[in-house]
DNA sequence: TTAGGGTTAG
């Protein structure tokens, strides 16, 4: 439905040319090629500022013409004014070299270049953009040696810093000392900022508490601020509360939403796979409000189908995206190299990966990482093994994520040796592990029969905040029960209650496993019926994990039971518990009459592959 | 005649 609506608005799209409004160089004296031509010629030249050309310091094409004509400012007698300066430090910094404006900066105060609030909140932007905040405050700081007045664009980026370093506690003192000490008036933007570090920290209520605070002071919100909290309940799932804002922006307060309102919403949708909302919304915005999806649009619409395993409709949505001249951009092709991988189509991802620098493009670091996730997947690991050297010869830096993906396809071919080493090599290159990578060893080293490794690192990381995680204690409750030390599983478990943690479904199901292993039945059901008191009621795999407790005991007084607590709880029944339950009817030690109930319980995916006897 | 905010991938 969405490949057919975006196909059929390759036609409109062309016609939408043809309209004269469009485009004041488009009038009927033009063929509509040559409209066409103006309207690209018109919006691909000049328009980066107005309708005004750039200057030669705004348009630096890469490092070496700007410290080039860096070095030319500085011996001109008079020196350039300022403003000259800022543009260029402007567009080094617009490259993402960060560094090498500040570095710019500091030589312009160096040789007496009267910097202003414009050079003062550039060169704060670079701090704060290279997570070193610090060092813009320290700049603040400098400002009033400088005569320079901090204004509210020097205050935004600051606080968009400690938002950026995930200081949100800061932000929020830093953003009432503002108001409260009559620093500044906080303007449209610095309210984003705010808004967006409240988002970013789940805050969502407080984030909208802000907009409707905002309102009252007389600063009106835009497209910004709502489509910023917009993304932010989409992300959390809350798609209702999302659409209710969305009306509220259009209809109440007459805002008119953008491509970015848009992709935000059809993300949200995508996430929760209500493709035929997805293909609404796209509808709407492009024939009600004549907004073109862009190419962070279609690549939303790839990755979605491609995590749904529907990499052919992915291809398509490329296609069309090509033929309505949206270029991909290398995001593009890793999701889709990713989406082959997951379907383990190697040869696929390989021939696409190495498709990419005919097409223009460089492999970065997500793309090695994706394609050595599939061939770890897939067990390949000396070809993961040869990508990872690869990508080290080529001068990329292997990143958290992709020492995470090494490891996790060395553990799971039965490395450990390797992937110790690895783990180290990956501290020696100044990584420190995150929660992924640290679950990973953990289970790596588990699932190997090494549960004295696991235990060794989970006792060294002792107090950090890794192990304040109730991942890592159901996956050492999980190793240690199933290699037989239930004891050190209990212990654990009585454990993470003491250290403030709350057990979740998985924890009491791994433990309820541990117990039924050893064939602690009474205290696994203890266990189990605890469960629901505790607020945390078994989900459909505790039950299966009891069931198979009982049934390998020859336990059979409580089976019915639970057969029909998973009935009234709709739960299903997995393979294996399935397949004990007909052994034990075929054995006649369960009874023929729950037959029905059995049948009641195997989910409609299984029906057509077992055969239960009638 | 120069500066600050929102959307995509492993």
């Amino acid at each position: 439905m969405i490949i057919s609506h975006l196909r059929a608005f390759i036609k409109f799209k062309g016609d939408s040319f043809l309209l004269p409004s469009q485009n004041p160089l488009s009038s009927s004296r033009f063929s509509p090629h040559a409209a066409l031509l103006a309207s690209l010629l018109h919006s691909n030249s000049f328009s980066n500022n107005g309708d005004r050309p750039l200057s030669r310091y705004q348009k630096v094409a890469n490092l070496d013409d700007a410290f080039n004509l860096f070095d030319e400012m500085t011996q001109r007698r008079p020196l350039p004014s300022v403003v000259k300066f800022n543009q260029l430090l402007n567009a080094v910094a617009k490259m993402n070299h960060f560094s090498c404006s500040l570095d710019l900066f500091k030589q312009m105060c160096l040789i007496g270049v009267p910097v202003n609030e414009y050079s003062m909140s550039i060169a704060i932007k670079c701090c704060c953009q290279m997570s070193r905040t610090n060092d813009g405050f320290a700049l603040l700081a400098s400002c009033f040696r400088r005569a320079v007045v901090p204004n509210v664009y020097i205050f935004s980026t600051l606080l968009d810093g400690l938002v950026i370093e995930d200081r949100i506690l800061e932000a929020e003192n830093f953003f009432k000392k503002l108001i409260k000490q009559k620093l500044c008036e906080p303007d449209v933007v610095m309210y984003s900022t705010m808004i967006k570090g409240l988002c970013k920290f789940g805050n969502n209520d407080i984030a909208i508490g802000l907009l409707r605070l905002m309102d009252e002071r007389g600063c009106k919100p835009n497209v910004v601020i709502y489509s910023t909290i917009i993304d932010s309940l989409c992300k959390d799932k809350l798609i209702e509360d999302a659409f209710k804002l969305f009306k509220e922006m259009v209809f109440a307060k007459g805002i008119q939403p953008d491509v970015i309102t848009y992709n935000s919403l059809i993300h949200g949708l995508c996430n929760l796979c209500r493709w035929d909302e997805v293909s609404k919304l796209l509808k709407e915005m492009e024939e009600d409000l004549r907004i073109s999806p862009d190419l962070h649009t279609f690549s939303i619409l790839v990755d979605a189908l491609c995590k749904e395993g529907r990499v052919d409709e992915a291809e398509a949505v490329i296609d069309i995206m090509v033929e309505r001249r949206v270029v991909p951009d290398i995001v593009t092709y890793n999701t889709l190299i990713d989406g082959y991988c997951l379907r383990g189509e190697m040869t696929k991802a390989r021939t696409l990966f190495d498709s990419l620098t005919s097409k223009g493009f460089v492999p970065n670091v997500v793309t090695y990482s994706s394609l050595l996730n599939g061939y770890c997947r897939s067990l390949k690991i000396e070809e993961a093994m040869h990508l990872f050297h690869e990508m080290t010869r080529k001068g990329l830096k292997p990143c958290i994520v992709t020492y995470s993906t090494m490891l996790q396809g060395l553990f799971r071919v039965g490395r450990c040796g390797a992937a110790r080493k690895f783990f180290d090599e990956m501290q020696a290159q100044g990584l420190i592990p995150d929660e992924c990578t640290y679950g990973i060893i953990l289970d790596g080293f588990c699932n190997n029969h090494q549960v004295e490794e696991a235990l060794s690192l989970f006792h060294l990381v002792g107090d950090s905040k890794l192990n304040y995680n109730i991942v890592v204690y159901n996956i050492l409750i999980d190793g240690m029960s199933k290699c037989g030390k239930l004891d050190i599983a209990r212990d654990l478990f009585q454990d993470l209650t003491l250290k403030g943690l709350q057990p979740d479904v998985r924890t009491y199901t791994v433990m309820v496993s541990g117990l039924c292993g050893e064939g602690l039945l009474k205290e696994a059901n203890h266990l189990f019926r605890k469960m629901g008191e505790s607020g945390c009621p078994p989900d459909g795999v505790t039950y299966n994990v009891l069931l198979q407790g009982y049934l390998k005991k020859q336990n059979y007084d409580d089976v019915e039971m639970l057969l029909q607590e998973m009935d009234g709880r709709r739960y299903s029944l997995d393979a294996s518990t399935l397949s004990m339950l007909i052994d034990e009817i075929a054995a006649g030690s369960v009874d023929r009459s729950m037959l029905k109930l059995i049948g009641k319980l195997v989910p409609k995916e299984m029906m057509d592959t077992t055969a239960v006897p009638r």
